[in-house]
DNA sequence: TAACAAATGGAATGAATATTCTAATCTCAC
DNA sequence: GTGAGATTAGAATATTCATTCCATTTGTTA
């Protein structure tokens, strides 16, 4: 009778009821009032409350749904529930699009389709960054690497070239930096020097590199302020961290291109430079 | 035992369970990773359905809810559904804010309005790149790999975490990597062994780092392939190379973010291993 | 090694939910 | 005003769901 309705987007469903609205019958037009208006109660709510809230009884929504042409009102649910994932997450389609790529294995395979996924993959991982770093935790970072006597950088394995990169930037702009790298011996010597007036930037990604973990604590319970650049909450240089920075949806080691991660600590690093006139 | 949990909201949950996830059992704490990292499932998933995602039996999840000082499960999914409301309607509130923090960036002190001039103008360096980078030369570059024996990366200064990184992921997929480094004494004695059946590739922008411009022409002389990337036709790693990947629009040293060259090298070496099955 | 405590997994349970069914009501044409 | 068809509301039902309970396993201390 209607229109396959099983994989529909929010938008071509809002489209669809507008179009039948003036077709439906006076209770359905009631309803059909309710769900564009309230979307979220629709996607969030049962039956029970949507009919409450709009004033009508439960079997009416689950008519509603039918007349929609959907098999109930579980099945029109989903529809605004996609909604509401689209709107938290805007890396989804991206990642959905890649994952289709990599199945498509033999186009993907060529290295321009393989350059094309890493591209757009960055592009959604800087979309991420600008809206899951909030202004108060860089003004604390900054704060803290604007006290510091020396900055000491921790960031081994796959970590180690933002640390590297920080380093590079900080020494150019004329901050007294020290790198550890475990170059020549342990990395618990290069540290030990570090106090309380000094401050640590600490990156680590999955899996965490055991020498991170191991030193972290350590230069923590020595009072050393520290910033943390990780991709969970649960990782071993969250606890005890002045300030955290959370970069989510990180791939896995071999797949990663750090662009998020370089360009947070770029811009620590310039932000830095800028207050410190 | 805990706090009352009743309303809190999400960034608050995520602290607590970040807070109380080495207190946790082991199921425990990996129902607590398998949360942080996929909040929407929780939110819109069944118990059952989550648990079978995360890989446990659905009691632990209700037992997890309760170690979070939840009554059950449907009360700590109404904070990760209160997520996806907030994010669903961001237009209004997230647009003047960014609005205000843009306007702020006139001063352009502000590390945020940073951190969103360094995003944008990465964004644009990765268009930059998709558009500028050729099919032909990416499959010239990975037959290059793709045949030599040991891989010899030179990449100093600013330069450097690029060549970092690429040795990490090479040796992650297997490959034979050199950096050329210098560590120790000369990159000359490092690159002393490479031969025909090598390969080089070099990473260099302006300011040329003059020991790059010196070991370059060295290798091309005694017949190593090599594969340069770098900001100009003119610079010292261009003539004689067997590949030449140009990315235009470099910043100044201490402002650029790396993430075009990043991306281009992360997709050279996935291209050479996907391409090798 | 033994005994205890904590934690775990899976089945049982009872509540909540979507859906269906049927009697009643409304609408409209004649 | 009357009858036919469509529409509706609310109760009945079958399903899905969260939660609880208990036997078993795991880890720890003596």
């Amino acid at each position: 009778m209607n229109k396959p309705a099983g994989a529909m987007s929010y938008d071509e469903l809002r489209g669809a009821i507008a179009q039948r609205h003036r077709a439906l019958s006076g209770r359905l037009q009631q309803i059909a009032e309710f769900v564009l208006d309230h979307p979220t109660d629709v996607a969030l709510g049962t039956v029970a409350e949507v009919a409450q809230r709009s004033g009508v009884p439960p079997s009416a929504i689950v008519r509603f749904a039918h007349a929609l042409g959907f098999g109930g009102f579980t099945e029109m649910q989903q529809v605004f529930r996609s909604r509401l994932v689209a709107g938290v997450a805007p890396s989804y389609k991206a990642r959905l699009a890649r994952m289709k790529s990599e199945e498509k294995s033999v186009l993907g395979r060529q290295p321009a389709a393989v350059l094309s996924r890493f591209v757009s993959e960055a592009q959604s991982a800087l979309v991420t960054l600008s809206q899951s770093v909030h202004a108060r935790e860089l003004d604390a970072a900054t704060a803290i690497l604007a006290k510091a006597r020396d900055i000491y950088l921790l960031g081994l394995g796959g970590s180690f070239p933002v640390a590297i990169h920080l380093a590079y930037v900080l020494r150019k702009l004329g901050r007294r930096v020290v790198l550890l790298d475990g170059t020549g011996g342990s990395i618990h010597e290069q540290s030990h020097a570090a106090t309380t007036e000094d401050a640590l930037v600490a990156i680590s990604f999955r899996n965490y590199y055991p020498d991170t973990a191991r030193l972290f604590p350590e230069l923590v319970a020595r009072g050393v302020p520290t910033i943390s650049i990780t991709d969970s909450l649960l990782s071993p240089i969250v606890e005890g961290a002045s300030v955290v920075f959370e970069i989510q949806d990180m791939p896995e080691p071999a797949l990663r291109t750090l662009v998020a991660p370089m360009c947070l600590v770029q811009a620590m690093a310039i932000g830095l430079d800028l207050a410190a006139d």
